[in-house]
DNA sequence: ATTATCTATAGATCTATAGATAATGC
DNA sequence: ATTATCTATAGATCTATAGATAATGC
């Protein structure tokens, strides 16, 4: 996993901008709080990066990479969807400004490294057993649970808990299903 | 069903702002546009609203009334989880922006309605047969095939409506199985 | 008298470019 | 010669307030 971060001051800039992002969010990550954390002038970082986009870009790339390798790292480790998904979990609610520039915003395709985005996806197919259909909608579970955490629209009390396992049960169960369903497709709960 | 938006001119105000959102984003909604849309200079708008934020909760209260309504006439109709699930997401990329301004975004709960949340989310406790987690879960899950849709983050090809559907039916073999261990506790897969 | 409106403007931002100057490497 | 930096600034925004003026309702 080669590290993304460019050497020298377009990755002290990266840095920088990195840092401003995880302590207060997309909005305070201006190109002037950028530059006074480098320790230089706005117009300097143009030198550096074309514009702001190519910065936020590379800031998508490397959290994507992070996201990639904890989640290889668990689903090497541990069988089943539950500690894949409480590792997604905890990885964002430790880091939701990144999760909220890596994952709820479209893509910039066109500027990340080849395969990542399959890199980033291939532990939870493998973990449903494969099947595309299933395993989007357990990314569609385990995304939504993380944005409703971070934005605060659960109730007070919820049992967030019990509703991450209640999904990664779910649909451990529909990948089970599929499969007995294509090892034997006209035996139905054998 | 109430009509939430306000009679006279600030009726007109939060009409003119809710227009500007679905036509071009949250972020076209200022309050120069609504004022604009409406004939009026924007200190005017102060005259009939605070601040901008109120503007915009009245339409965060516009919004899940609507989703609360529409969700209602389809539970009351048809029964399961797709059809509930199908009008999630067809009201959703129907009003994109609303959505976003509705769903993913922090509730101004202080703003609301008294009851209008639970009003919105009854429809599906319904549905999954009451269980709070299963239900969270399916929310969690519908929320985000529906950002994940907006976002353009699905492969091109991807098959949504299969995502959907095994998402739909595992949540509903959740909640049988649910059903079936508070019918007999001590009998499993009977 | 009250209300709605206006103009003018305060006060804060942003991103990005132009052109000058200093420092570095051959 | 090239590169990195600077100052100055263009050009666009925003939200919100102050204070004057016009229109409306008693």
């Amino acid at each position: 996993m080669a590290d993304l971060r460019p050497a020298g001051r377009a990755g002290q800039i990266v840095t920088a901008a990195r840092e401003i992002l995880e302590k207060d969010g997309v909005a305070a990550m201006s190109m002037r709080a950028i530059a006074e954390r480098v320790g230089i002038r706005a117009p300097s970082l143009y030198k550096h990066f074309p514009d702001k986009a190519t910065v936020e870009n590379a800031l998508v790339a490397l959290g994507m990479a992070e996201t990639a390798d904890r989640l290889a790292a668990v689903g090497a480790t541990e069988p089943g969807l539950l500690p894949l998904a409480r590792a997604y979990r905890e990885h964002a609610l430790a880091h939701p400004h990144m999760y909220r520039l890596t994952a709820a915003r479209p893509l910039p395709r066109h500027a990340l490294p080849e395969g990542l985005e399959e890199r980033t996806a291939a532990p939870l197919h493998r973990a449903v057993g494969g099947d595309p259909d299933i395993a989007r909608a357990t990314w569609a579970f385990a995304h939504g649970m993380v944005m409703l955490e971070l934005d605060g629209r659960f109730p007070p009390g919820a049992d967030l808990d019990t509703a991450w396992a209640q999904g990664c049960t779910a649909f451990e169960a529909a990948a089970a299903a599929r499969h007995r369903s294509v090892d034997a497709p006209s035996e139905h709960l054998h």
